[in-house]
DNA sequence: GTACTTAGTACGAAAAACCATACTGATAGA
DNA sequence: TCTATCAGTATGGTTTTTCGTACTAAGTAC
């Protein structure tokens, strides 16, 4: 699809699928499991390096605290985006990725992107 | 573009562009723009049906409190999605709509829908 | 003069998200 | 024995979102 589709060709694809009334939108669970602080910036640094290690994420997200990163990874990974490898050893080392879901957002951010670099100066 | 980008392709076309460091990311702030519970689906009601006055939308929006949308509207109106169209009748009448900013979010909404009709059971 | 309409405001409470700091367990190396 | 490493937990506090309820202004119809 390109970047100028019309609200007209959306309707006629789309529009008697996404549906708010009954809760079988498509669009408000996604927005909903990106939401929060963190996650979009784990996403992002997974895609430029994978895997990552628990410390090295916390590394390039510099501010985050150990809760937050913890929380936001379990919640990702609890949504399938992420995967996590935990390895046996000491001191312990634990890897994560993103899943072949997680990856297929990347149209997503791609669409996301184009309209901000439409819109955001 | 299409659904099946892979990783590869998506990083050799805006790779670069996309940047959390420095907080240049075109992705971060339009999702933060979405945040909150109920502004896609004012989005959503506004592409349904366009203009649509206060009372109308929350209908729509059933239990949503006259702050809630009146904060929501206010917001989106401020980010240029929204357009509020004042005419000086008593009793008041409010019409919104979506501007053309709005209406360029549709591509990003379709990419989301694809995503969350392959994975959203 | 009373009730009804619409598009909000005001204000406080509840809930959710976020943050800071300290701590753990198992081992390796000095 | 002492210290360092790593991937987290635990706990309590602050901040941000969301909710609930009551209220306003200005006119119209009765």
């Amino acid at each position: 699809m390109n970047q100028s589709m019309t609200y007209e060709e959306f309707q006629a694809r789309v529009g008697s699928v996404i549906l708010t009334e009954n809760g079988n939108c498509p669009v408000t669970p996604v927005v909903q499991m990106l939401q929060g602080k963190w996650k979009l910036q784990i996403i992002y640094e997974l895609c430029i390096q994978s895997p990552m290690r628990f410390g090295e994420l916390k590394k390039m997200l510099k501010p985050i605290t150990n809760t937050m990163l913890t929380n936001a990874l379990k919640e990702l990974e609890g949504d399938g985006l992420v995967h996590r490898e935990q390895y046996n050893e000491i001191p312990p080392r634990v890897e994560y990725s993103l899943t072949e879901k997680g990856t297929d957002l990347l149209p997503v951010f791609y669409a996301i992107s184009q309209w901000g670099m439409k819109y955001i100066p």
